[in-house]
RNA sequence: GGGCGAUUAGCUCAGUUGGUUAGAGCGUCUGCCUUACAAGCAGAAGGUCAUCCGUUCGAGCCGGAUAUCGCCCA
């Protein structure tokens, strides 16, 4: 028995128990047994963050890797998509902070133990958001081995590389310059600064001469408020101007101290006054020209940004404030020469948009460099994706990848947060204070007391940067660093899906770090240098960013935000799916529109309904008792699905549209394997889209629909085996593109595939059954009757020819002209279907068939001639004349232009010598059947004078 | 300042190595409540492929310049 459906389709009612289902099944496990010999395939989750909620960025992202996920597991393949989350230092730290400050708490007054325990409270009650999400979206993702990046298995392994580099003396420790935020108040990496446009001043300041305070050197500066803290001034040794200044003594203005003059390219002789002032606690070059020059290094500013007892009046006052004082003080004293406008490029907190404070601190490092050495972390790195180790999609990306690679800095990985990674490196405050060594004890595990003095130590408070436990995800949230057979089945990774805004803050440490420590060797350093093995994946998949439908980015702040839950409760999450697959054409940012979800909605409703035709069709059949589901299932299970043909009673002459649909479906499987493979999900699901739309909905169903009457007009036994055949037919072909469809739009095809197959399916979900293959004796069977396609095609063609004209030439939709008919092809096959087709698609009355051209008479009037069919439709009195000539007119003119542009280019002897032979032959083979058009347009036009 | 990318129908985008009259979805227009679906059916209109120059028998595609826009990095 099938089930009657109801008319339209409802996702949301449909949606949420299957996805509970998917989970609770625990359907998606990927298996590790050795003995497993199906083909592995991995990937591992861009890990969301732990206070996030899912956006559209996410759900694309999820969508694709779903779709790529579930194509390889229905082809039998031994998947794993592998979930997880990130514990997001800085984004956690100030959500639990912002939560503390209602209750009038903070994390200072709780102390360091008591807040992380918040934190962990916190996470467990709201981290999850992003996981609840993702299952009700139906990702079939393997949740036995969800990750957060501070489980203890993955905090080991981020222990053990941060000792390994340390031993390696790849991790280093010093005080030196840093972007710090004086709100996190924390070191940010060079990758956590945004760099935006803003109008600043530039400031003309009167350094006056240490010597002879008449002679005044003015420098340019947009940042008056560091005065206290120069130590120099610089000019250009080339700079002739100046010359005579270098070597000799300025006053800083408003304090007095006496600085040098010093000669350095940090001073540029076009920029400002040519003269620069040096401060070198409080700017990254000036910290290099400093170092250069033997400058003191002299802080003005605490961690806040507040200026401090250094700089004397100023103490006290925030960064901002004193800057206004001081251009106030300086132009009381006479100092101020002039404020010019000037656009920066100021620097600001990624998370947070405070301007970054450069600022002189301790803090850790891990030296990735020099990137020519092969062995380097950068090094290798580059070399994995040099030598095609690793594979991006789109190819330029790669090009991107190594463009920042070549040109690294190290990267400060210590953040004076309080929550994530505590660096595993301890002090000894009795050691350090006897002038003894100062160097850390780093350690695995937390030493119980010094080595030295056996006195008691003190880990360093800071923590990692989240990206350095991020940059271990492929391998650590395998089990790394034991050798666990997780990381024996699963890595390399095959496949990364991520955006591009995280290729340097996350791939390409990944890649460093996989590179670096190879893995599956675990435990002994890559000394190979073999990459193959190592790399964290084997492809990169770069998504394009989803924008609003004016191709703004979408942010909270613009409103413009289009929630994606919100989307699949109003679309159902297949029409959100597939919207965004079929927009994902690699390299191109998705310009998303809710009208496009409301569009696939009413394909997921057509599909819907198209069931509910097949399932009553064949309930109908089943009621005659000439057609039973049950043996139809039961054969299915015998053999695969997908060769239904094998089973179906169809043959050629009496079902022949049986080959064409095959013929579609042999093709539309095949492009969606290449265009997934390629990963051009936008042509996989439109191309996918129009076959079962516009081939299967628009026609197939159309032919079934006459089979089916022509038999319960005459139920005879040819009729009814027909029938029978069709039922067989629709049903299969329902059958595989479900199939096709599934990893696409999971949860309809889900209720409709079990419906199909009722008590008993040969897999237990959709998402476990096999792949559409056609076999090559099914290609050989629908090679064999590539006749029965042309034939289809020849009749679908007659009956658009038919259409067209009755929309152009205004006959009634209600007219039913006869039709005189002269096509050997169509004459040869099943004519009662041929006409019952004619009549009821195209609208005609009685049909006649005749044997020669001149019995279609002289009348160019209703005139249908193409190859294969010639035919005269009886529509004179229906017609509205001038709108033929205009019709026929129209076409004579691009016919005629593109005549002209084929006998211009056979014309041409170069063309003819230098074309491809078979491009020539089609060209000639062209222009004649155009000029034999032309010709009878012409005859039409001529007759309706 | 350095680098990358884009410019094709009203909108959003495809267009594989150069080879028919450049396609799709949405939108628009016309006619249809045809017993799976009006969230539908049938049909149609709409493009100097940003501009200029070049290579070629042949350019949306290759090369150069210009314009406009976007992104990344400093």
């Amino acid at each position: 028995m099938l089930p009657a459906l109801d008319k339209t389709y409802s996702p949301a009612a449909i949606e949420p128990p299957l996805a509970e289902r998917w989970v609770e099944q625990a359907w998606f496990q990927a298996s590790n047994a050795s003995a497993d010999s199906r083909p592995r395939w991995s990937l591992v989750i861009p890990p969301p963050n732990i206070t996030g909620s899912l956006h559209m960025g996410h759900m694309l992202e999820h969508t694709l890797i779903d779709i790529l996920v579930r194509w390889h597991r229905m082809r039998g393949e031994n998947v794993l998509w592998l979930p997880g989350t990130d514990h997001a230092g800085i984004a956690t730290q100030m959500v639990v902070e912002r939560e503390l400050a209602k209750h009038g708490l903070d994390r200072r007054r709780l102390g360091r133990e008591a807040f992380e325990k918040k934190v962990w409270e916190w996470k467990e009650q709201y981290g999850g958001t992003i996981q609840q999400q993702m299952v009700r979206l139906g990702a079939s993702c393997d949740w036995s081995r969800q990750r957060f990046t501070l489980d203890p298995g993955l905090s080991r392994a981020v222990r053990e590389v941060f000792v390994r580099l340390w031993e390696e003396r790849r991790i280093y420790r010093g005080r030196y310059m840093v972007n710090w935020c004086p709100r996190c108040l924390t070191a940010l990496s060079d990758l956590e600064v945004a760099h935006e446009d803003s109008a600043g001043k530039l400031y003309w300041v009167r350094y006056p001469d240490a010597g002879d305070e008449t002679q005044f050197l003015t420098v340019a500066t947009t940042r008056p408020e560091t005065i206290p803290g120069d130590t120099g001034v610089a000019v250009h040794p080339q700079d002739a101007r100046y010359a005579a200044w270098i070597g000799r003594r300025v006053r800083v203005p408003l304090s007095g101290r006496a600085v040098p003059v010093i000669a350095d390219e940090l001073a540029q002789p076009e920029f400002g006054s040519g003269v620069v002032k040096v401060t070198p606690a409080h700017d990254v070059n000036d910290f290099a020209a400093g170092r250069r020059h033997g400058l003191e290094e002299l802080e003005i500013m605490d961690e806040a940004g507040v200026l401090n007892r250094q700089a004397g009046a100023y103490a006290g006052l925030d960064r901002q404030i004193a800057r206004k004082r001081i251009v106030s003080d300086l132009e009381s004293a006479g100092l101020l020469e002039k404020i010019e406008d000037y656009r920066l490029a100021a620097a600001l907190c990624q998370r947070c948009r405070t301007p970054v404070e450069p600022r002189l601190s301790t803090q850790w490092f891990v030296k990735v460099g020099p990137v020519e050495d092969p062995a380097s972390l950068a090094g290798a790195a580059i070399r994995a994706v040099a030598v095609g180790h690793i594979r991006f999609v789109p190819e330029n990306y790669a090009a991107i990848y190594r463009g920042w690679m070549e040109n690294i800095h190290d990267w400060c990985i210590s953040r004076q947060l309080w929550w994530g990674h505590r660096i595993p490196a301890w002090y000894c405050d009795a050691c350090a204070a006897a002038g003894g060594e100062a160097q850390p004890i780093v350690a695995r595990e937390a030493p119980e007391k010094c080595p030295r003095c056996a006195g008691p130590l003190r880990q360093e408070s800071d923590v990692l940067d989240t990206w350095f436990s991020s940059a271990l995800w492929p391998f650590s949230t395998l089990g790394w660093p034991d050798k666990t057979a997780d990381l024996v089945a699963f890595y390399p990774t095959s496949l990364l899906v991520t955006g591009f805004d995280i290729l340097f803050f996350w791939v390409a440490r990944m890649i460093m770090m996989g590179c670096h420590f190879d893995p599956k060797n675990t435990l002994s350093p890559n000394l190979s240098g073999s990459l193959s093995e190592a790399v964290p994946f084997r492809q990169v998949y770069i998504h394009s960013l989803v924008r609003d439908a004016e191709k703004q980015k979408m942010s909270k702040t613009k409103g413009n935000v289009i929630d994606p839950l919100a989307m699949t409760e109003k679309y159902g999450t297949d029409a959100v799916r597939f919207t965004l697959a079929s927009m994902a054409a690699p390299g191109t940012d998705i310009a998303l529109a809710e009208e496009r979800m409301a569009g696939y909605s009413a394909f997921a409703n057509k599909i819907w309904n198209a069931a509910r035709f097949v399932f009553s069709a064949l309930h109908e059949l089943e009621q005659a008792g000439i057609w039973s589901i049950e043996t139809w299932r039961a054969r299915q299970q015998e053999i695969p699905a997908y060769s239904f043909l094998l089973t179906a009673k169809a043959s050629a002459q009496d079902a022949f549209e049986a080959y064409w649909l095959l013929n579609g479906l042999k093709d539309i499987s095949r492009k969606i394997d290449d265009f997934l493979q390629r990963f051009e999900f936008h042509e996989a699901a439109l191309n996918l889209y129009h076959f079962i739309w516009g081939e299967f909905c628009d026609w197939q169903i159309e032919f079934a629909k006459i089979r089916f009457q022509a038999w319960r007009d005459h139920p005879d036994n040819i009729r009814q085996r027909i029938a029978e055949s069709t039922a067989y037919l629709l049903a299969g072909a329902f059958d595989i593109l479900l199939r096709l469809l599934h990893v696409f739009m999971p949860f309809l095809t889900e209720e409709l595939w079990l419906q199909l197959w009722g008590d008993n399916p040969p897999n237990p979900t959709l998402a476990l059954a096999a792949w559409p293959k056609f076999n090559q004796d099914m290609l050989e069977a629908i090679g064999q009757n590539s006749g029965a396609v042309a034939t289809t095609q020849l009749l679908q063609e007659l009956i658009a020819r038919l259409r067209s004209l009755r929309a152009e030439l205004r006959i009634p939709a209600s007219a039913r002209p006869r039709l005189r008919l002269l096509s050997e092809s169509l004459a040869a096959r099943d004519r009662e279907f041929i006409l019952l087709g004619i009549r009821n698609l195209a609208g005609t009355g009685e049909i006649e068939w005749v044997a020669s051209a001149s019995a279609l008479g002289q009348n160019r009037l209703g005139r249908i001639h193409g190859a294969g069919y010639d035919a005269q439709w009886e529509i004179e009195s229906l017609v509205d004349l001038s709108a033929e000539r205009q019709r026929l007119e129209k076409e004579r003119e691009h016919l005629a232009r593109g005549v002209l542009n084929l006998e211009r280019q056979l014309a041409n002897p170069e063309f003819l010598q230098n074309a491809r032979p078979d491009v020539v032959e089609q060209a000639r083979a062209q222009l004649a059947e155009r000029c034999e058009h032309l010709q009878r347009i012409d005859d039409s036009l001529a007759s309706l004078e």
